[in-house]
DNA sequence: CAATTAACATACAGTCTGTATGTATTAAAA
DNA sequence: TTTTAATACATACAGACTGTATGTTAATTG
């Protein structure tokens, strides 16, 4: 029985340990929550040790970023196939809303992203990853789709309505009828684009 | 130099010991965050050691929810005191939202109700004690306020516009123009009531 | 193949949380 | 009023966690 020595090029190495500490921090952060997951724990769960995680990440909260980040950006890719430029604005501002609640409900992505996120990263953080990311649909599709004649602010708009949305993930992620919820936030759309 | 023996009454000993390790939780929690606030600091900044924030509250996280309570039962007396029962249904749901509003400019609010408060008690805990207090006057405003032709759950929507609000106090505290992101909920309001 | 750098593992210092125990003050009982 | 008990604390302690510093092994570079 010997060790098999598995040569490994270094950024085979870092890519493999850094995306095994992600699993299993995103695993810990979402049944335990940011506070009560313990980076001893994160570890455990790898076969690495802390040496590993803070070689690789500068704290805990760096990693719990990278969490995110990466989930952000599963949630825009989402989005983005589902909203070809093809698509007029207004069925595109549909389509993405409806692509957002389907992604959302990965199990633990509303509480990473809408719960721990705003807590541990702060609001501003989360506000420019939500900018550099879903929002931008949001925006686009309601600046084409709503008449100028209405005097009222887009940005603010975008972000009223993007709280709606993520409530409504939220919604359904805590058990509600995800039917009700949707044809709820299917109805404020409709009567705001008239 | 004598010290001045004042005895005071159990009852009262209790009571002025509690707020005063409320007041000094609540300026932590704001400033620094939860997870940053230490018991220490906390009693540092009253007169009292851990001993006795340990016996007026079960644990740290309990103080934070007795310091939540308190904050939103000062929302909820202002929107009460905004919308008195002779208003009509679609007036009270605006000068109720506009009242909100202004409650939550108070320093710390936001951070407290809307970013920490989720991520420490849950956001289960947190529907409770916005149900017990603000979402009421919204769901019955709403209620009263919706002919009943659109078929569109009254529930879902009460927690939709509740989230553009919260986020409309949010943008504010974050220095988005007040007066723009009012009127946007204002315009998205009366887009809903018709 | 030497020298350096990257990828870890181990050891350590400081802090925090919750609990257990001790003390003083108020309330109740005798 | 004196004794007893309960309440309101203060102090001391055990375990755990975070971030850093240091050591070791494996890969990369000249």
């Amino acid at each position: 029985m010997q060790e098999p020595k598995t040569p490994r090029s270094n950024r085979e190495r870092t890519e493999t340990t850094r995306q095994a500490l992600m699993d299993a921090a995103r695993a810990l952060f979402v049944s335990k929550g940011y506070g009560d997951t313990s980076t001893p724990d994160i570890c455990a769960w790898t076969q690495t040790t802390r040496g590993a995680l803070y070689h690789h990440f500068t704290d805990k909260r760096d990693l719990f970023r990278h969490v995110l980040l990466r989930e952000a950006e599963a949630v825009t890719a989402d989005i983005m196939a589902a909203t070809p430029d093809s698509l007029p604005p207004r069925k595109a501002l549909l389509a993405g809303g409806e692509a957002y609640l389907d992604a959302m409900t990965v199990p633990g992505r509303t509480r990473l992203l809408l719960i721990d996120g705003p807590a541990v990263l702060g609001m501003a953080e989360m506000m420019a990853i939500d900018e550099a990311n879903a929002n931008h649909t949001l925006r686009e599709g309601l600046q084409a789709a709503l008449t100028g004649a209405d005097k009222v602010s887009i940005d603010a708009l975008t972000k009223l309505l993007s709280a709606a949305f993520d409530r409504a993930a939220l919604e359904i992620d805590a058990g509600a009828s995800p039917v009700e919820v949707r044809a709820a936030m299917r109805w404020l759309l409709l009567k705001l684009l008239g």
